[in-house]
Formats: structure tokens, C-alpha cells, sequence
DNA sequence: AGTCAAAAAT
């Protein structure tokens, strides 16, 4: 709620704030009366002056009530109680609008206990007050701030109730879902001969918002038409909003059809509805028509129509409604240009997302939002965090979906340092929104290697959905544990939560990196019959990647030819990885050719196949693959390692020496030398440069990445934290073998995560058990 | 008087 408080501050405008040096000027030019400005001569402590004596009595406060006002709309409550007390002391009278300000700043600020004391006040004294104005002012402060029970027992000892006083209790009670309540009300008025008007009506209707209350809906609805209000426009744009959020979509067209005089607001609802129904075609066929019959199309028409298009991702069309927001003048307006943003984002357009985000003329915490989504889209996880840190810097308005996108970005950047302080932000400012961002937080732990966050983020949820249910199981398999992934995919169920296509994608997960062939071979023949989730080709893959690890290469080859889809390049990849592992060069021949031609680019499947050729001496062939390398020019990715400490990222290629503390990393690294396999067969790793030579190859073993990494890692962390090092390609066995020697003899925990999992080292042994 | 815009897990 804290930011909400930021909006009514005058000087932290959220949409335009001024920098810093501005905002002071600002404040000083500021409308409202500044204490401090008050002249002496009228200030509270001279009214017994002689001039204030001559002053006519009302004409006395006015300063003073200006000064109340002011306070109350910087939402100063606090401030204005005191002030308050001064003018009683002082004998000033206070005016009906500054009570009228004060207590609608109670409202907005939900404050009730400065609402009860604003309350108490004026029932001790004599208020002028019209037609019971104020009454209502402070009947509407206790609804709004919460306490219907204030408000009830405020109506009941109203002397002079007014049909406002009606709407507003009623409306309150409608909006807090105590329809009885309401309908209570409702016939009282009628047995009291009072008439209700439109806004009755229309109060009682924008509360009916589910379909199980659509028969009260109908009822207030022949209520209306016996009234003879039938043709009032209010109402019947509240009737049909009512009937479409209700689910009755027919009600809400029948309604509509009727209608003599619609504008653009009737318009607008039913395309709300109809978008939100998930019918975002019939949302446009209206639109269209809107533009034929003429309707005057303004910001709300666009919003919602430019939502429907992005449920389409249809570029051309996005593209021609824009052409006409522009024609209209309105691509300036914020919330148009949000949902343009937003639009071009979804169609994967950055570049028109960013124009149109340029011409945005008060960007909003969505607008902003919308561009972080986009920048993450695009793999610039930095730019997105600039985004942030910038908002956060100038008090900008934040919300939940920007916090949820940091945590994805921290993710993506495996940024445990920066992630777990928005955490703690995000906490502070209550806005972690429920399951979206809390998913995101366990994902974003487990990836940053804390499985002991993620499961802490976890249990936190209070009713986990599937998707935070997969997080966690998706987290545990990553992390190798396969048993405890399986017994939360069993929980989950007796949770009563289902699992998804996805939930399942991580449970083969957990058990390809654990071996466990009967349990994913199970999971693949249950999940269709037992859990009504279609397989897709992501699912086959996990299977064929299961089998070939576990040499299974025939029964691999076999699901590729007899899955119901055709087999993509993670497919013949998996196949292909497996016959390198278990050294099957008929298979990975047609591996590698079937990988080829789906991808003559593919580096890896001609690292696999060459060194597949050198294992079983056939040199010939394996030269021929590193020609067809040399000759495609095939630039592999560049392999490196990079450790976190103490918030500084440190990035190590093979035989780096640019790193300040290169030579402390390599005479640690020569300690552990004798330590070294023996690599003679001149095998490459996917770490290794092809271009070298069989002994330059050996040389470079003993500086690879991940090596010097582990080495800066020992010397530069408390030695009761983990070395926790990342690396954008697959661990290499011998590496894999030191980091486990490396974690006996230091008795340090070294978590290695690699292109496809983690590896928790300790004691000389891996959570994999060598099985990757 | 009634209408608007965004997000999580492979």
C-alpha cells in the first residue's frame, strides 16, 4: 500500500516527476499555503492583535483553513490533527471544506483513526453544513476505509438522509460483497416510498461481477424496466456490463441491441467482456462497426481494442489501428500508448514498442513496465535492471509485475546478489504479487544455485498453483534430486493441484539427470491416460534423452521414428550426445547426419562426431569433420566460467590472465596439479579450441574455465560459504573429476552449474554421481 | 453515470 500513499503527494507526481533541484522550486510555488509562508501578522498567535480584531470572524481563518487544506491534500494528517487543536486554542473556525478535505484524505489514505477523530470533532461542535453534505463525506470515509460497521451505525443516527446517503451504504455494502445487506437496504427505501434513481441502480449492478449473481442482476433489471428507467443510458450500460461480467453474454447483446443512445462507454464494455471472455475477434467485429456507425472513439475504445489485437499477435492489424490513434492525436495518451507498448511487445516488435513508448507523453509504472517486459524479451536483462534501478532512484511509482520481471531477469543473469536485494524490496513495499511473483522467486533462487532459497520461497506460498508447484520440482531436478522432485510431484497431487504439460516436462527432468528409466518411461505412458495432459515433442525429447544416457541407443532411435512428431534438432541431439557417451558410431553417424541437415551450423554435433571418430581410431573421418569446421568458418561459442563475490562478477575464459589476481589463481591452480587426469587419448572438450594442437589441447585442460574460476573462488570466499560458478557450456569430465578432488582436499562445498543442471560437490563426491 | 492498459514454471 506504501507507494499508493506517494501518489497523493504533490511533489512525487508519479507520471512526471521533476528532478530533484525542480521539485524544491516547485514545492516553494506550490498552490497550496505553506506553513511557513503564513504571514505573522495573521499567524495563529496574533488574533489577539489589534488588527486581526478588526478582521471580520470568518474572514480571520481563512489563512489558517487555506494551511489545513494544504496539509490535508499532501496527506499530512498527522500534521493538520495538531494544526487543529492550534486553531480550537486559537479560536479559529473550522470551515466545511476543510472538513470535506480532510476527510477525503482519510479516504484515500484509508486512515481510519484520523476519520473517527475528524468524526468526533464535528459532532462536538457546531458544523455549517447544507443538506447534510458533510454527512455524507463522512459516511463515505468509513466505507471507504473499510469499517461498514461506522458506517451503519452513522446512517442509522442521521437525521437527515439524502438519496446520497442511500447510494453511498448500499454501494459499499454491494462492493464488499454483502449483497443482503444491500437488497435489505434496497427495500427499505421502497417501503419508505423513497424512488431510487440511476445511481442506486447503478451502484447495485457494477458490484454483480460473477455468474453466480447474475439472477439478482436480473431481478434489479425488471426492477428497472418497471421503474420506466429503461432507456436511461447509465443504467442500461451498467446492465449490460453487469451481464457480461456475469457470463451471459446474450443478456448483455440483447441489452445493447436495444439501447436508442449508445455511446462510447456501452461500446467499450461489451468489448471488455468479450476480450476478457477470451473472444477477442468479436471484440474487434465491434469496433469495426463502431467505426461505421460513427461513435466517437476515444483512449478507453483503444485500450481495449489494442488488448484484443495483442490476443492475436496480428502485426498488420495493430499496425492500421495505430495509423488511426495517430490520425486521432491520441498516441500521446498514456493509456493508449501503454497497451500500444504492450501490443508491439507481444507481436516480439521492439523497435515499434520503443517508438511508441517514446511518444508516450506521461509514461506510467505500467508504460515502464511494459518496456522492462520488452528489453527481457530481447535477452537485454541489463537494460530491463537499468529500467528498474532508474525508476527506483527517482520515487517512481513501482508495482508487482515490474518487481516479477526483475526476479525473471536476475534469473536469466543468475544474479543471486541483486535478485535477493528486490527480494527484500519488493518485500518491504508489499509488492510481491501472489503466485506471479512468488513463482518467479523460487525459479530465480533455484537458479541462482540456492535450492535452500528456493525451497524457503516455496514454502512461503500459502496455496501454491501448478506453476509454482513445477517451479519447485523443476528446481529440484535441475539440482539433481530426483527423489525429492518425485515426492513433490506426489504431494502436489494430493494437494488437489493438477499437473500441466510443463509439470511433467520437469519431472522427465528429474529423472534424465538421476538415471530413473522405469519411473520417466511411466510418467510417458501415465501422463495422457492417468493425468489428461497431451505429450509434446518437448516430452519425447526428455525420453530419448533418458534412453540414449543410459545407453539405451536402440530404444532411442526407435521412439525418434515412432513418435507422432517429427524429430528436431533436440531430438538427433540427444540421440547423438548419448552415442558419444556410450561410444556407438553407427547411431551417431545418423545423429550427427540428421542433426546436419536440420542445422549445418550446429558446432556441437561436429565436436560429438569428431571426437565419436577419434575414439574408434577412425582419424580419417574425424579430420574430414574438422575440415567441414574450419571450412563453414564455424566461430563456436565462446566458453566461459564466471563467481559472484562480494557483488562483482568475475568472468574466466580458458587460459585467461586478465584477471588482477592471475597469478595467485594459477599457483593455487599448481598445487592441485599432480591431481590432474590423465586426457592422452587428445579427446576435445566442448571447452577445447579445435584449431590447437594435440599438446597445446593438454596445455589448456589445466586452465579451463571453470578451473581457474573454482581457484579464484578458494582464494577469495570465506571458507564456510559455497563456491558457487556458472559456465555457459556442459561441464568436461576431467574438470568434473577435479572439482570433486578439489572440494575433498579444500572441504569446500563447490557448486558448478553447467549448460544443463547444477553440480553439488562435497567430500570428493557430485550430487550427480557422475551420472550428466 | 458508465468504460482502460501489464506478469509466473520448460
Amino acid at each position: 500500500m506504501s507507494w499508493i500513499h506517494v501518489q497523493h503527494h504533490p511533489s512525487l507526481s508519479p507520471s512526471n516527476p521533476p528532478p530533484p533541484r525542480l521539485a524544491a522550486a516547485a514545492a516553494t510555488n506550490s498552490k497550496y499555503a505553506n506553513f511557513s509562508q503564513i504571514p505573522s501578522w495573521v499567524s495563529l498567535k496574533s488574533t489577539s492583535s489589534s488588527f486581526v480584531k478588526t478582521t471580520p470572524p470568518l474572514q480571520q481563518g481563512r489563512v489558517e483553513n487555506l494551511h489545513l487544506v494544504s496539509l490535508s491534500k499532501q496527506g499530512k494528517l498527522k500534521e493538520a490533527r495538531v494544526f487543529l487543536e492550534q486553531m480550537d486554542e486559537a479560536g479559529v473556525y473550522v470551515t466545511p471544506h476543510s472538513y470535506e478535505s480532510l476527510l477525503e484524505t482519510c479516504r484515500n489514505l484509508r486512515s481510519l483513526a484520523e476519520g473517527r477523530y475528524i468524526h468526533d470533532r464535528m459532532r462536538r461542535r457546531t458544523v455549517k453544513n447544507p443538506s447534510g453534505f458533510l454527512e455524507n463525506c463522512v459516511l463515505r470515509m468509513y466505507c471507504d476505509c473499510g469499517s461498514l460497521v461506522d458506517a451503519q451505525t452513522m446512517f442509522d443516527e442521521m437525521a437527515e438522509r439524502n438519496l446520497g446517503s442511500w447510494v453511498v451504504i448500499m454501494s459499499a455494502y454491494a462492493e464488499a460483497g454483502f449483497f443482503d445487506k444491500s437488497f435489505w437496504l434496497f427495500s427499505d427505501m421502497l417501503v419508505l416510498g423513497i424512488e431510487p434513481t440511476s445511481m442506486i441502480y447503478t451502484g447495485l449492478l457494477k458490484c454483480l461481477v460473477n455468474p453466480s449473481l447474475v439472477e439478482i442482476g436480473r431481478q434489479l433489471h425488471s426492477r428497472v424496466i418497471r421503474s420506466g428507467l429503461s432507456s436511461n443510458v447509465a443504467i442500461n450500460t451498467a446492465l449490460c456490463n453487469m451481464y457480461v461480467k456475469c457470463g451471459w453474454f446474450e443478456g448483455a447483446k440483447l441489452v445493447f441491441d436495444q439501447m436508442d443512445e449508445k455511446d462510447s462507454v456501452a461500446w467499450t464494455g461489451l468489448m471488455v467482456g468479450y476480450t476478457q471472455a477470451g473472444k477477442p475477434e468479436d471484440a474487434l467485429d465491434l469496433f469495426v462497426k463502431m467505426v461505421m456507425e460513427g461513435v466517437k472513439l476515444d483512449q478507453y475504445v483503444f485500450s481495449i481494442v489494442l488488448k484484443a489485437c495483442a490476443g492475436f499477435e496480428d502485426l498488420n492489424l495493430g499496425r492500421q489501428i495505430h495509423s488511426y490513434i495517430v490520425k486521432l492525436g491520441l498516441e500521446t495518451d498514456v493509456s493508449v500508448g501503454t497497451p500500444l507498448v504492450d501490443f508491439y511487445v507481444k507481436c516480439v516488435n521492439f523497435e515499434y514498442a520503443c517508438r511508441a513508448f517514446e511518444r508516450i507523453s506521461e509514461p506510467s509504472d505500467v508504460s515502464w513496465s511494459a518496456m522492462i517486459c520488452g528489453f527481457s524479451q530481447i535477452g537485454k536483462f541489463d537494460e530491463s535492471i537499468k529500467i528498474f534501478k532508474s525508476l527506483r532512484n527517482n520515487s517512481l511509482v513501482l508495482n508487482s509485475f515490474i518487481y516479477t520481471s526483475i526476479f525473471q531477469a536476475c534469473s536469466a543473469l543468475a544474479d543471486f546478489n541483486l535478485g535477493a536485494q528486490a527480494h527484500a524490496d519488493a518485500v518491504k513495499r508489499s509488492l510481491i504479487s501472489h503466485l506471479y511473483g512468488d513463482s518467479a522467486l523460487v525459479s530465480m533462487y533455484s537458479k541462482c544455485g540456492r535450492l535452500d532459497y528456493a525451497t524457503q520461497a516455496f514454502e512461503s506460498i500459502a496455496a501454491p498453483d501448478t506453476v509454482a508447484w513445477t517451479a519447485i520440482i523443476s528446481g529440484n531436478a535441475h539440482h539433481g534430486n530426483a527423489s525429492e522432485a518425485l515426492r513433490l510431484f506426489r504431494t502436489m497431487q494430493d494437494c488437489g493441484v493438477r499437473p500441466n504439460v510443463v509439470t511433467f516436462v520437469a519431472v522427465l527432468t528429474a529423472c534424465s539427470h538421476s538415471g530413473l528409466v522405469v519411473e520417466a518411461k511411466h510418467y510417458m505412458d501415465t501422463m495422457r491416460s492417468q493425468y489428461l495432459v497431451d505429450p509434446t515433442i518437448d516430452h519425447f525429447n526428455c525420453m530419448i534423452g533418458i534412453y540414449s544416457r543410459a545407453g539405451l541407443l536402440q530404444e532411442a532411435y526407435e521412439l525418434i521414428k515412432s513418435m507422432p512428431f517429427d524429430p528436431d534438432k533436440t531430438s538427433w541431439k540427444c540421440l547423438l550426445g548419448g552415442c558419444w557417451t556410450h561410444k556407438n558410431l553407427e547411431l551417431g553417424e545418423i545423429g550427427a547426419a540428421n542433426l546436419l541437415q536440420l542445422d549445418p551450423e550446429d558446432t556441437a554435433a561436429y565436436v560429438l562426431l569428431f571426437n565419436l571418430y577419434a575414439s574408434s581410431g577412425k582419424w580419417e573421418e574425424a579430420a574430414g569433420v574438422r575440415k567441414m569446421m574450419t571450412e563453414k568458418n564455424l566461430k563456436k561459442e565462446l566458453s566461459c566460467s564466471w563467481i559472484t563475490v562480494k557483488g562483482k562478477v568475475h568472468r574466466f575464459l580458458v587460459g585467461d590472465k586478465h584477471h588482477p589476481q592471475t597469478e595467485e589463481i594459477y599457483s593455487k591452480l599448481e598445487e592441485f596439479d599432480q591431481t590432474l587426469m590423465n586426457n592422452e587419448n587428445g579427446l576435445l572438450t566442448e571447452e577445447d579450441d579445435v584449431s590447437y594442437t594435440f599438446p597445446e589441447r593438454k596445455q589448456q585442460l589445466l586452465v579451463h574455465s571453470e578451473r581457474l574460476a573454482m581457484a579464484f573462488g578458494l582464494i577469495s570466499t570465506p571458507t564456510n560459504t559455497p563456491i558457487i560458478i556458472f559456465k555457459n557450456l556442459r561441464a568436461c569430465e576431467d574438470c568434473h573429476e577435479f572439482a570433486k578432488h578439489l572440494s575433498d582436499i579444500s572441504g569446500r562445498r563447490i557448486v558448478i552449474r553447467d549448460a544443463c543442471r547444477f553440480h553439488h560437490f562435497l567430500s570428493g563426491q557430485c550430487s550427480c554421481n557422475d551420472y550428466w
